[in-house]
DNA sequence: CAAACCTGATAAAACGATTTACCATCTCCC
DNA sequence: GGGAGATGGTAAATCGTTTTATCAGGTTTG
């Protein structure tokens, strides 16, 4: 097995205590036994181990990422940029995908008591009773991404995503389009029901009449979702989906069928994933800034273990940001 | 902090090993106390100390997965598949990305030594004489996807992508072109070596001309390279991609240009990733199964790790699939 | 009845580091 | 020269489990 600190005190002619004090730089150590331990530790290739380590000192340097689907672009910017932070502070990342499994995420908050990570991002669609009560008895800190269940006072950061889809609204309303279908996400999520109330706020300010339609968040749904529109208003001159999923697979299915974007249709996303600037007519989007709530979320994260910051838990809001495209008349 | 077995003990008034007893199923403890540790567990809200458990049994749980950049899909495919796969085993996985940084790679090599993993799956772009020597002494499982430095024997597997890129040149000379331009990855990279060769031996099979241009694996690489291969060889009939984001990207510079696809010139790429069904036109593209891979290493890392495998190291040679759509003229 | 045998639980020794309290020396200075 | 102070190192306790060896008490058996 690997090299231990007895095996570096025993080559450098020193006890385990001296090996530790050197290489964690503390104690008063002459120069030259620091010297031999140096080399002594270096010739046995000598590395820690984290889990003696950790035990003892009672850190992990280790934080959790629990998100919904991995295999959403959304999801991939954030957990790249908290990658990013983690490792300039010396963290690891250790991924967990629920992937729509029913409780995974309560489970997930097991790794917090379990002591296997130091902290955690979690990013939950649906608020239940249980994730609630399992969010109030946490010792280790979390931010969470997303509406928090029950109000519960954790750091949090979140897309102002109702204001999203007022924008999408009102950009294609700017556009002299009058008949917009909302394609949105299952209606027990609580993106959806947020991105619901916008839509209705702003299709009711308008005075015009609320159309609906849901499906499941992805390329899939969107692809079903936009046939089930436009059978049940075959007059719509828009298509505001609730995510780009919903968007891509909607533009798939208009192709298909030859109904031109954004002539005789309109259509727009939210998330602004990559994909949008990829697919054609490239789709606008209202940018929700993944990257930037990854980073901030890791960013609230470390300043908790950090002990920078101590005080009652933070709320972030980010507001969203429309980027028109082919899809709704912009230039290619 | 979180309860431990101690408190457990003192709660169900037994001592500490029984509890440990209890929990591990192992012993024999009467039915009676086993209750009582129980019912104490379950009131206390325990979760053993998994630093602790693990010193001890000298198990982690966790394996870690190192790959170039998780902004790329088809790393998002592998790591998505050796999640689930872990996650079956009761495994977590410790995400890495490089992110084009020297010697990142080796570097993760000391989760493996510290401790910090069980295991550990590899992808590394570039072969290094100290990855390679950093690959010599383990003690620890692994198992890396795509070329082994030095041709180490150690657990592999790999696409076979210079077939791949056959596939692909053989499909376009079967269309009729003959003016193939191959858009590359840095050439100090193995998948660029490798898929290079194929190139070659496919053109000169066929006695045509070689014609190279390289870029960064991705879609602004693609992008630029478009336009440097068509500045450098006007008459190109067709673009043959190293990886579906430099073709992706290519997409884009034609579209720009007006340049039809594939009736002016066909394009494919390499991966099969998601993104080739959504852009316009859609891409064609030679699938290296990422998800079957990442599948695969796992499981031969889960074999090691159980005993299951203990002879000498495996490699596993996938083989490519051409998937044609309309970029080369495929049905839309 | 004593020796042998079960049964069920526990004490104690790991695992491999960190950290505190302590112990030698050696120096200094009145 | 001897008490105070530095200096440099170490022994031992600790983190929270797991696991082995042991032990107490009851039951069987020759």
């Amino acid at each position: 097995m690997s090299a231990k600190a007895a095996d570096v005190a025993r080559l450098a002619g020193v006890s385990v205590s001296t090996v530790s004090l050197v290489l964690n730089g503390n104690g008063r150590i002459s120069a030259k036994t620091i010297e031999q331990v140096r080399a002594a530790a270096a010739q046995l290739n000598y590395v820690p181990n984290a889990q003696a380590s950790g035990l003892r000192r009672r850190i992990t340097h280790r934080i959790a990422l629990v998100v919904p689907d991995i295999g959403n672009s959304v999801y991939v910017s954030i957990a790249k940029s908290i990658q990013q932070v983690a490792k300039a502070k010396g963290y690891y990342v250790s991924l967990v995908s629920t992937d729509g499994i029913e409780g995974a995420d309560i489970d997930a908050l097991q790794l917090l008591h379990g002591g296997q990570v130091d902290g955690m991002v979690l990013i939950s669609l649906k608020s239940s009773r249980a994730l609630e009560q399992g969010l109030k008895h946490l010792q280790k800190p979390i931010c969470v991404i997303g509406r928090v269940p029950g109000n519960l006072g954790v750091d949090n950061v979140q897309a102002n995503s109702d204001q999203g889809v007022r924008l999408a609204v009102e950009h294609l309303l700017g556009l002299g389009r009058r008949r917009l279908v909302f394609i949105n996400g299952p209606l027990d999520t609580n993106p959806a029901v947020q991105r619901l109330e916008g839509y209705r706020q702003s299709i009711r300010a308008a005075g015009l009449e609320e159309r609906l339609v849901t499906a499941e968040f992805t390329l899939e749904g969107g692809y079903a979702a936009a046939e089930e529109a436009l059978n049940s208003y075959p007059n719509a001159d828009a298509l505001v989906c609730a995510n780009d999923l919903l968007g891509i697979g909607a533009l798939k299915w208009l192709r298909q069928r030859k109904i031109r974007v954004p002539e005789d249709i309109a259509v727009s996303g939210m998330d602004d994933i990559r994909e949008c600037e990829i697919c054609s007519p490239a789709l606008t989007s209202v940018a929700l800034h993944a990257a930037e709530r990854g980073r901030m979320a890791a960013q609230m994260l470390f300043d908790r273990l950090s002990g920078a910051s101590t005080g009652s838990p933070i709320r972030v809001v980010l507001e969203p940001t429309l980027r028109v495209r082919e899809s709704t008349g912009g230039q290619p």
